[in-house]
DNA sequence: TAGCTTCTCGTACTAAGTACGACGACCCGA
DNA sequence: TCGGGTCGTCGTACTTAGTACGAGAAGCTA
């Protein structure tokens, strides 16, 4: 029976937290984080405004659920194994989520209080450096700064002012032009000698970084152990 | 003559741009980035909500010139100086200015249209590293890489769920209570014997991280001269 | 089947961004 | 001095967004 006049394409399968909160992402995926509002989300779900509000208490619940979401799709490193690949791995990881999920770097700041997703990550961090036999003190110093690289690369990444599949010749150029009037010429001769050159990948960067930092690690936790 | 029938207190200088947007930075760093509203605005600024858009288009033209003038707040490195210092500076600058203004950190990621103070920023990090005899490969990397780590500590430190007067311990105690549940046990290993030590400050990891990326670069550095 | 719980949503209020155009103040040349 | 601009300020009102409140449908249990 369940007669059901729904005019959204489908089912309406009954929504639920997960549900919500998934379908917010996909808002903020596809739109941006202004476009995710009640309204938006809600009728992406086939339902209406007030509806959501059944399974979360307002709309901050909404970023932090959406925040933790993201944590919980990056890979945890593997205690125990060897820490320079498990480290790099989760490290590559999670640049791979926060460019799929840009919006979610930007929330970061406000949202203070951590999801569970988040908390089992930085866990999984600490046994995996604590595993190798850093010392507490080291671990520390290694993770603030991992994650400070990270999700600073990701930050960077994110203002870049065109998406994947333009290069970076493409939206430069033009902008380059507005300046040619000679201020900032080393910012210039730089991007036209070396950012606009034909294969260069921003990204790359990550790689040459992480391996510094890498390589900088293992020296202080040989000196030490 | 001029009658005025103000209400407000002090005299209303006349509004301008730079006012707009100063003003801005004061409603933003008082209540954080949400309590900024062009209403919120115009009233710090004696005057009525219109009244601002005769000195900006909109809203996010308003964002944009925050981030920029937050970005003029850090001292510019000298070119020709001794490179480990200059950048040290504006790198320890940069973080003290995200740490007075951190709804700045958040907005990078959506503001993909550089200000000019970020562009004079840029370039003269660019021609530090330049004038230290860095080659452009090498200027790149180190780019990418100092603004990384500087951005994401900064962006790390704002998520830190305790203002400045507050010791990690206050706040952390009671939070790590909440999960003594034995989920996370590194991570509470770490917090209790490490994070919540009576003298610990984080802020002093962002020292011992830069001082390793600045040894590292400048062993890639001498390697290539 | 009565009554209770679970879930959905209609209505409506508040706050915020901002379009439009009125209006006073000042400024200039005649 | 006066008449017509231009500049700066703001009143009004429309739109979009978050969400309080409570009605009522849907399903569940005894």
């Amino acid at each position: 029976m369940t007669e059901r006049t729904d005019d959204s394409p489908g089912e309406r399968p009954r929504l639920s937290r997960e549900r919500v909160l998934w379908a917010a992402v996909a808002v903020a995926d596809a739109g941006g984080i202004d476009s995710l509002t009640i309204r938006s989300l809600s009728q992406s779900l086939g339902t209406k405004p007030m509806s959501v509000y059944y399974y979360v208490a307002n709309k901050d619940e909404i970023l932090d659920g959406i925040v933790d979401l993201v944590f919980g799709e990056i890979e945890l490193p593997e205690p125990g194994g060897d820490w320079r690949t498990e480290i790099r791995r989760r490290a590559d990881s999670a640049r791979r989520v926060l460019r799929a999920h840009p919006w979610a770097i930007g929330l970061m700041e406000s949202r203070t209080s951590p999801g569970p997703a988040t908390l089992r990550h930085h866990d999984a961090v600490i046994a995996t450096l604590r595993a190798a036999s850093f010392s507490q003190e080291l671990t520390a110093h290694a993770y603030a700064m991992l994650d400070s690289y990270t999700y600073g690369f990701a930050l960077q990444e994110a203002g870049l002012p065109f998406e994947g599949s333009d290069t970076v010749a493409d939206v430069a150029e033009p902008i380059m032009e507005r300046f040619s009037t000679g201020e900032y010429p080393h910012l210039v001769e730089m991007a036209t000698d070396y950012y606009l050159r034909p294969g260069y990948d921003f990204g790359d960067e990550f790689t040459w970084g992480l391996d510094l930092i890498l390589d900088a690690l293992a020296t202080r936790a040989t000196a030490t152990t």
